[in-house]
DNA sequence: CCGCTAATCATACGATTGTATAATTTCTCG
DNA sequence: CGAGAAATTATACAATCGTATGATTAGCGG
């Protein structure tokens, strides 16, 4: 006489496949690369350690898919923060802000980001994911930037633009970095600041901190 | 009757040390966190694996020690390479360029970095190291900003000071993470070009490429 | 309402992990 | 030059890993 097998019901397989993609993300972001086993996902994700190989021919494919999903996610909320109509000034200076405030920029992302980065370099299709969000963001802030200048009376070229764009991102990029990995170290809407005046001088403008 | 086991030397307690710590970040380095395993770092080292518990108490300590070795080495490089003589600005020019190349930055260092970063979040000693290190250096570049403004006429107050660091450092730091995370879309000598015009720009003064 | 299919669970398996311990070799010192 | 201490190797061990397989149950069409 054995214990019974616990109930359970079935589920559209794009919920399933959420689920444990989103479990994936959780345990990568909160304890590494390392903590995400099969059983650690399938118990965070509710579901018994099967399911990945029913839904996933590898866990491997399970953790390129959750990449693929986190990018997306990230890219497409930072697009939606952005107000349709308002001046470009207005718009460059709402994605710095969204840049550098949770739930883009925070501890949980920048370790996700960081345990993704060897998968990057090794597997061709994880690092053309890589380089197509990556250029897509920066491609959308050059828009924004020449936008901006623009609307200021100040045209720039196609490589200033692109040396504008690449500066521009790594300022928030590293803000974003530091202040994943040390938030305590900054105050409170320290960051954002900084990254808008730093934008603004490495422009030449003049970025409204309140620009919504 | 067995095989004979492998002969031997012994060898200065230091030099094992460094030997595992070398082998440690090397494969770390290479392919990920979860490759430096007791068995492959005591292989990469020439060594067998009960060394790795003979000279550390755990594997964590020794992970732990090649962290501060590596970002000790890093500092060490960096303040090392900027001359002694010649003018404050020229001394600012010249981190700004070893931090933009190789060794300092490189697709290896960048994983290195990734590997460490979820220990740094997790484990308190490893935090410690990240902040003092991290903190050190941005010290450095905040004494090169004030000396170098000083030196144009430009005197800064503190709290600026402070601010203007982080904002180099976050320049600097994202051009790092995009050309090891992406090394073939920049041209060569441009992520150095772009640190400096940029740089340049939030300091309000004018930085030659040319310093050495 | 019943049986069939597939989704789900449970468990097993070999490989690999970090750690512990025993066996050996090297070197130092009297 | 020979014994004892320390360094090094080799092996064992329990835990855990990703994967594979068989048993069971839920939901749908007859």
């Amino acid at each position: 006489m054995s214990a019974p097998r616990r109930s359970f019901t079935r589920d559209d397989p794009e919920t399933r496949r959420a689920a444990l993609i989103g479990a994936a993300l959780d345990l990568m972001a909160e304890d590494g690369p390392q903590a995400a086993t099969v059983r650690a996902i399938a118990d965070a994700a509710g579901l018994s350690q099967g399911m990945i190989r029913h839904y996933f021919s590898t866990k491997e494919e399970l953790i390129n898919a959750a990449y693929q999903a986190h990018m997306e996610a990230q890219l497409t909320a930072t697009r939606a923060s952005l107000p349709a109509d308002g001046t470009a000034m207005a718009r460059l200076a709402r994605i710095i802000t969204v840049s550098l405030t949770p739930p883009v920029s925070d501890p949980r992302t920048l370790s996700l980001w960081a345990a993704f980065i060897h998968m990057i370099r090794r597997d061709p299709a994880m690092r053309a994911t890589h380089e197509r969000n990556y250029l897509r963001f920066r491609d959308l802030l050059e828009s924004l930037i020449v936008a901006a200048c623009a609307e200021s009376g100040r045209p720039v070229s196609k490589e200033e633009a692109r040396r504008l764009a690449i500066a521009c991102n790594a300022v928030l990029d590293g803000l974003w970095l530091e202040g994943g990995a040390l938030p305590e170290a900054f105050a409170p809407g320290e960051l954002e600041q900084i990254g808008m005046t730093s934008v603004s001088a490495i422009l030449g403008l003049t970025l409204d901190c309140e620009a919504t």
